[in-house]
DNA sequence: AAAACGACTGCAAGCGGTTGCCAAACTTTG
DNA sequence: CAAAGTTTGGCAACCGCTTGCAGTCGTTTT
């Protein structure tokens, strides 16, 4: 019954069926106030009889407004992005929005790169574990809405997971297992977190009298397990903390394969609780967070801050809880 | 410089700059044999100039053509789809376009949902793993691209990882370890591939002259492990196959729990070779797939069909090889 | 030298909605 | 019953880019 050639409805089909101009219908369709109800249910009947479905594209194209928004991670192939990835998903499609992915690869210039394209076609970025500068954020903020997560940049809205409170438990109970001094397997130069971790490391390890030192950096990824076990030996450290969970889990299996036994020759403690930590072997240490949360939160500072509901203002900034999961990796100091 | 009022620049604003007509400069920009090199020279540089970008909606309404492509997977939480996706983010960049992310939930009618919302700003559907019945995926293909993954479906173009082949290699280890029965934990009810799996299964063990028994439904997820491994020992069972990766892992840590030695007691084997099947304990006999191909071809299937480079032919249905990788869940058969 | 031909480029009509402005019709008020 | 006010619905102008058609010129053909 569609007077269309093949084609999909479009308002015109619908306003001529139904006897009324285009304006009307549009109005009738989204609008349900600023018409009279019988017109209004016979719009929409005519619409729904023809199988009409609005086009998002020629909608988005006078007002900019596209439902849409892009979430960047730094590297799709890292579990630790799941818990992010289902949480952004599942607020963006709570808000009747869309969601566009995209890899980095743990490069700044394609994130820039992501952003320019992109920009015009979505209302808003998120990015996860962003490997710009502070700089460029800043510049990037005033053109587009920006959120973060898992990085913190002046007047930029942010999620995170609190990384000193947590790295404060991970180090007190690394201190209460009778270990005097802590390893840090450091993540790659240009993370934000990375930095983070391994300030909040020193200062708390120099607040409770333990030393620390910093090795790496190390891809953060199983691969780097390897040589990041070899260094932590070579410093005959008892207790070595990992950047994240990947580098911990590689570090396990290199002790592993050298007969190094874990934990009682040497302890170790990941970031971020991921799928695996707690089926790998010895079963891991790591800092739990709610990471689908930050996902989640993410999305509504940026769709939030879009609607005008809450100001974008510096303070929207959301430091997320983080607790110490205690498994089989870590135990008392080697005497 | 831009002569604009902070919007961003349009080709009306560079044609005015350069002193053509907008459809010079569309042309210049997108058609560079249909103009003049001095002429386009100059659009190209007060373009440049300008800091033009062309946007994409607007190209995009007209044509009908988004370079945009949707990918849905059942359950985003699995990392067996992490290589699919990251595979078809991987193509769709290198064809120019853009990935839209969204989860169906094992749900057949949030697809068809998805499909129906976002239908007008795609270009086509990549599904991997659907919950439809043939029917409806056949329904579909008349109005929409669409290419499946770990499906099947007369006339729709796939690709899949050879279950057949790979569930022979499985069954003749298993064989060849001196097991005289399997046990299959099959997956959900409305999955096409546990049923093609089992299939699989008994026709291969039948040949061998094993026999097979099918335990299940079970939800494919490392809670569902629980439930399967105490039904498979209800069974005396002395080898299972695991529906996925996510069930066998769940079944190996039910077994820890409850005393039973894996392999020595019984042998375990999953699907999709996941990640965290080399560190579970003990490391997962599994078969392996190339899933992130899956995730390239499909996209290219897509859009290779989309360009009319290959016919969209019901021949379109790619079979990716298996092999297994044998670790420590698998061993002889107890006497 | 006139005709035919190409190479460029401009005109203008969409693509499918949204929305400001205005007029018609209907209500309420004095 | 006229004036003022309130709904309701249509007109038409965008949003930014593409593209069929046609016009302008400089060349080549006869």
């Amino acid at each position: 019954m569609e007077p269309t050639d093949g084609k999909r409805p479009t308002i015109y089909d619908v306003a001529r069926e139904a006897g009324v101009a285009t304006s009307t219908v549009s109005r009738a369709l989204t609008n349900p106030g600023r018409v009279n109800e019988r017109t209004r249910d016979r719009v929409v009947e005519v619409a729904e009889r023809l199988g009409y479905r609005t086009n998002a594209l020629a909608r988005a194209l006078p007002s900019g407004r596209t439902r849409t928004v892009a979430l960047f991670v730094s590297d799709i192939t890292n579990p630790h992005f799941f818990g992010i990835i289902r949480g952004a998903e599942q607020q963006t499609r709570a808000a009747g929005c869309t969601l566009i992915l995209a890899d980095t690869e743990e490069s700044p210039d394609l994130e820039a790169a992501h952003i320019e394209r992109l920009s015009g076609s979505v209302d808003g970025f998120v990015i996860a574990a962003s490997r710009m500068s502070d700089q460029q954020i800043g510049e990037l903020t005033g053109r587009h809405r920006l959120t973060l997560i898992s990085r913190q940049v002046g007047g930029v809205p942010s999620a995170i997971v609190d990384h000193e409170d947590g790295t404060r438990q991970i180090i007190e109970h690394l201190a209460s297992l009778g270990h005097r001094s802590v390893v840090y397997a450091a993540g790659p130069r240009r993370s934000w977190l990375a930095a983070k971790r391994w300030h909040a490391v020193r200062a708390v390890s120099r607040k409770l009298g333990l030393s620390a030192t910093r090795l790496g950096p190390f891809p953060p990824a199983v691969q780097g397990g390897a040589a990041a076990a070899d260094a932590a030996l070579g410093q005959g450290a008892t207790a070595v903390i990992a950047h994240n969970d990947l580098l911990a889990i590689g570090m396990l299996r290199r002790f592993t394969d050298r007969g190094v036994h874990v934990p009682n020759d040497i302890s170790v403690v990941g970031y971020d609780d991921i799928f695996g930590a707690d089926f790998c072997s010895p079963p891991l240490t790591t800092l739990a967070g709610q990471f689908d949360e930050a996902g989640r939160l993410a999305i509504d500072l940026l769709l939030g801050a879009r609607d005008g509901t809450r100001p974008p203002q510096a303070d929207n900034q959301v430091v997320l809880p983080s607790h110490l999961v205690v498994r089989g990796s870590t135990g008392t100091a080697p005497s």
